[in-house]
DNA sequence: GCGACAG
DNA sequence: ATCTTGTCGC
């Protein structure tokens, strides 16, 4: 692979050209139709960051027959690649993944990033449900889609690139712009329909408004204690003999 | 050269 | 994403 003006050949020790190449390959494996099963138990997974090198991944599991969260696990790890449009599993996968492993079961899951609306159709969703085994559903405030065309669809505007709806932008009933594309496992009008199960009065559907809100205030709380670990060792140095 | 660019 | 309190508004 050679380096061109648009992608260079790397950025800060990321090897964009192979990273590149693993998507497209594994892209092969997203299936964009529905593959049946039972859809109750959906999972949410959002990833905060408690510091520049370490991620926060947190997953809450939603039962859409008792209408509530039933579940929620988290996992902390180190991060070394920086964020990169179209690049983002490579910062985010690990963290979820290992969220994933901790959970209970569940019959799907919603990631707060692109699916098969991706440049190489294989945004952090598609390659979470790949890699975890798992059906998966995109969602996030904007689009990293800009060719195309919208079109208005059974109740909703889709993006078409190529004569395929690659994504559908919905409303939140809080009024924000959503963006849902498939995953895996999905076809667009069944994720659509989940998510819209999903809403409530938050910006993202429920599971993944609860992820959200347990990753950025947990990393929060981890922010909060280390500047308090800081501290204190501030008072311990000022104290030593040797200042 | 400048802007755009999931989280 | 994160740095950050209150504030103007639908």
């Amino acid at each position: 692979m050679t380096a061109n003006r648009h992608q260079p050949y790397k950025c800060r020790g990321v090897n964009i050209a192979r990273a590149i190449q693993a998507q497209k390959l594994l892209a092969r494996k997203v299936v964009t139709r529905d593959l049946g099963g039972e859809v109750r138990r959906v999972a949410g997974v959002d990833v905060s960051y408690p510091c520049e090198k370490k991620a926060l991944a947190c997953l809450v599991v939603y039962d859409l027959e008792l209408g509530r969260a039933t579940e929620a696990s988290c996992a902390l790890c180190e991060v070394r690649v920086p964020y990169i449009p179209g690049l983002l599993a490579f910062r985010e996968l690990k963290p979820m993944l290992m969220a994933v492993r901790e959970a209970g079961s569940f019959d799907a899951i919603i990631v707060n990033g692109c699916g098969v609306n991706h440049p190489r159709r294989l945004g952090l969703a598609s390659h979470l449900g790949i890699v975890a085994g798992v059906r998966s559903i995109g969602v996030t405030k904007r689009s990293l889609i800009k060719e195309g065309i919208l079109e208005e669809r059974s109740g909703y505007v889709v993006r078409v690139v190529d004569g395929e709806a690659v994504e559908a932008i919905l409303r939140a009933k809080t009024g924000g712009r959503l963006v849902v594309g498939v995953g895996h496992g999905f076809s667009l009008e069944t994720a659509v329909s989940v998510v819209r199960e999903l809403l409530g009065w938050r910006r993202f559907p429920l599971p993944l408004a609860e992820a959200h809100m347990l990753s950025s205030k947990m990393a929060r709380l981890l922010r909060a204690e280390a500047s308090l670990a800081d501290r204190k060792s501030d008072l311990h140095l000022s104290n030593s003999p040797l200042m």
